[in-house]
DNA sequence: CGACAATAGGCAGATATCTGCCTATTGTCA
DNA sequence: TGACAATAGGCAGATATCTGCCTATTGTCG
């Protein structure tokens, strides 16, 4: 869907919130794959089964200027017998938008995020 | 199954003819997922799905020393952006291996291999 | 010959990333 | 406000290779 620029979707949101949080781990470098997995456990919500939508969230944040990519060294994915990760790192501007993000969403909350009204009893 | 040395089954067979056809056309290098495909055109019959049994069949072909396998250029996958091949070449033990098991083949057919009877009216 | 050991075959799924297609959602403009 | 354009999300599947588990098949030995 068409968005103005500088809005984050939910999806966008979500990952890079596991990538604040990862971070806060001292983890500064994650990948699709894994990124996947957290995020299955974490709301369950998302199915994700085939990570198409995941994979093009992630170019997009790259796109926007929130992340960078790198390709894994060669040697790493031949000595652990496995396929190459891109890794992915959060640059500065991520943790900002992630906070205007969920500024913009408690201002106006969607269906889904209904909160317990305790303002207008 | 136990099987005596030096003896080929059916699969083992099967690879080592595609890889001599491929041969015989100048291909002297294929890797293992084009090996399924072929198989699959080939003769239908083989499902190969999950192509593990394939993969192993290809280990233990290079292992018997009639095949011999390498990774391919990191740069190739690369520029081509897929995941890295394994690159498997015919021995020179490969092709009397074919021979011989084709002859034994014929001197002790298996059920499923019946072919008409001429010599015994 | 019949029981046993060993291994082959098949099924399921892990590990990674990516594209195509269709539908759902959203912002904008008339 | 309602129609349209654009793009996000989801589903399916391609590209490659590999492991685990269970069953089927086979050679050997008592």
């Amino acid at each position: 869907m068409r968005r103005k620029p500088g809005q984050l979707l939910p999806l966008e949101v979500e990952i890079l919130e596991v990538g604040l949080a990862l971070q806060r781990q001292g983890l500064t470098h994650f990948h699709g794959y894994s990124l996947a997995k957290l995020l299955r456990e974490r709301g369950g919500r998302r199915s994700l089964t085939a990570h198409g939508t995941l994979y093009r969230a992630l170019h997009r944040l790259v796109s926007a200027g929130l992340m960078e990519a790198s390709w894994e060294d060669h040697g790493i994915a031949e000595r652990e017998n496995r396929p190459r990760r891109r890794l992915y790192r959060l640059l500065g501007a991520a943790e900002p938008a992630v906070a205007r993000a969920r500024a913009a969403e408690r201002a106006r909350p969607k269906l889904g995020s209904l909160q317990p009204d305790l303002e207008s009893p």
